[in-house]
DNA sequence: AAGAAATACGCAAACGTTTTCGAAATTATA
DNA sequence: TATAATTTCGAAAACGTTTGCGTATTTCTT
């Protein structure tokens, strides 16, 4: 018997209607302090809880929020999400968590679950594999509020929260340059997401303002399996006019090229440089230590949150507004792009 | 307007009962094909999603479970989630994750919020703060089905998974002593949660096996502050008689340890070895590339999965049974530990 | 061919809330 | 003192499902 007492019951206890109780909990002003207080310590006593399916029934809206990530072992994505729920659990929010494995039939099943009004928003960062996006049309045709960070979508017009990838990697690859480096390699899981398209719009436009002509072999698209990564990057890094440098969109193929260096005894900074987009912790432990551009994730956590809380619990919201917000990243420069 | 259509305005237009129409989509043996295949395809038109919140009050369960981790940016409880959500998802189990932050305030918030049936189950971790342990005696009263994994809560009589904590920390510690360590260190987050006891035994036994008498203030509680941690380390290793092994049984004061070697200009392996509990992927690329004790997260997971979802889906199932179920974790050695 | 069994569907209650409306009882107003 | 205004509460509907029971129609018995 997991249910406990319910507001009829407790209702029948205090030879109350339970209307009447219902508003007393609710702190109605339509009823007096006098059995108010009668409410609360009965309610108190017989552990009375809410149940909060016929308040949802109701009410038409469940105080949880979705959130859709393409992978929880990944530092930026665990620090969004403590910085989404930093925020909502002060507003009694719950929150709703699915990853997808970067799998684009996974994102359909679960943005498919969703549907049905299960959560009262959603907050998702796309899949590298998401190119079709009529199951996200669909969410948002249902009226929705939808809100993506990193990895957006821009052909749906909600609010979307980014870092200044251009920007970023236009700095960390001139600092990748001003280290040496003469023909620099660029890292990525897919050509089709937002984050990968302006990285490397940033990577490109920092080569032609030093004017190097780049190599578009050296512009690697990168998959999910470890093994096969470091394949990809050895070979990339054992030919004759293999890349002096690194510049990784994202953590895993860092680590990845720190592998593949390390199997082709290619020494890192000297022989190569590495830099990357990552949220590791450690990264300054890392052998050499890992020249980083931090994503401030826990803030695009936060700032999605309040937003979406914003629109949640005031009346009459107008809809999630079309527009990109950026929140700058930082560059942490460490041994692996160290000029000898 | 989030919601959709509802079942009667799908009845209606269907020119059919609503009973009818509940059986026709649950496919009950009482409505016939022909009338199924008409409503399954209306329903399909008019993009018809049966409203979670009605089923689960009429049925009184939710298809949701309800994870507490104790952090969320941790290698093992981030795998620990992806092991869980492999099996609860093939179930169309929801997951609502709430994260502690070792707090024992939050932990109580949380479950407390878990008193209602939100959730059909709960799966958690303690925080590394619990001692007191009223608030899930509560969840466990009343009829929640409760399972706990690697911080389990032994006096709650439900079902536990953990890793042989006290095998492992033995074998490592001798791998330890094996190597040369004649003062080795112990390191912990808690003297009061389960698996520091099972772990710290464990090391303790190694120690007496070898003849090794043990300083006490060589058993080091941390706290969660990384900056602190490095202070208390740094202190230690300062000591005349300093340790020149390092047990930690968590993965963030091995970080630690190296922060403080490093502050100290001490040499891992050869001046102070280190070992952790860790499934950090990037174990192999510190510097040096760090000796772990893998635990078998994803594994854990799918079986505290299967164990919930064979509860829940199956009739009359009995309660979790009272035990402690073991699943041997790994040992790999790398070079913080190698003898010169 | 008449009764029994099986098939296919509808009616209405129930799950536990919130809220609209109405109505007593009390207090204030003139 | 009679009336109006205020305070405080109750009755009942509604949210969208599922399900027990009843019933009309068809099919199977003998």
């Amino acid at each position: 018997m997991v249910s406990g007492i319910s507001l009829k019951e407790l209702a029948a206890e205090l030879n109350l209607a339970p209307s009447t109780v219902s508003r007393a909990l609710n702190d109605s002003y339509e009823i007096s302090e006098q059995t108010k207080k009668r409410v609360l310590s009965m309610a108190e006593k017989l552990n009375y809880h809410p149940n909060p399916f016929a308040r949802s029934l109701r009410e038409n809206k469940s105080k949880t929020i979705a959130v859709i990530i393409p992978e929880r072992i990944n530092n930026f994505f665990a620090q969004v999400m403590d910085g989404i729920e930093s925020i909502t659990q002060e507003h009694g929010y719950h929150l709703l968590v699915y990853s997808t494995h970067e799998d684009l039939e996974k994102e359909k099943k679960i943005v498919n679950l969703l549907l049905n009004g299960r959560a009262d928003a959603i907050v998702m960062s796309v899949s590298s594999q998401t190119s079709d996006i009529s199951h996200l049309r669909k969410l948002y045709d249902r009226g929705l509020p939808i809100l993506f960070f990193d990895r957006i979508c821009s052909e749906i017009p909600t609010t979307k929260f980014i870092t200044n990838d251009f920007q970023s990697t236009l700095e960390a690859t001139r600092h990748l340059i001003q280290q040496g480096c003469k023909r620099p390699a660029f890292l990525m899981l897919s050509e089709d997401i937002s984050i990968t398209k302006e990285r490397h719009r940033g990577f490109l436009a920092a080569l032609k303002e030093a004017g190097i002509e780049h190599n578009p072999e050296f512009s690697k698209v990168c998959c999910q399996r470890e093994e096969r990564n470091i394949e990809i990057l050895a070979e990339l890094l054992n030919r004759p006019d293999r890349p002096d440098g690194i510049l990784s969109s994202v953590e895993k193929l860092a680590l990845a090229s720190y592998h593949a260096a390390k199997k082709l005894k290619l020494r890192i900074p000297s022989e190569l440089k590495v830099i990357s987009f990552s949220n590791m912790g450690i990264a300054g432990l890392l052998n050499p230590s890992l020249t980083t551009i931090i994503q401030p994730a826990c803030t695009i956590g936060e700032e999605c949150a309040k937003i979406l809380i914003k629109k949640l619990t005031k009346p009459n919201q107008p809809d999630l507004p079309n527009e990109v917000i950026t929140i700058p990243s930082k560059l942490i420069i460490r041994e692996s792009t160290l000029a000898e």
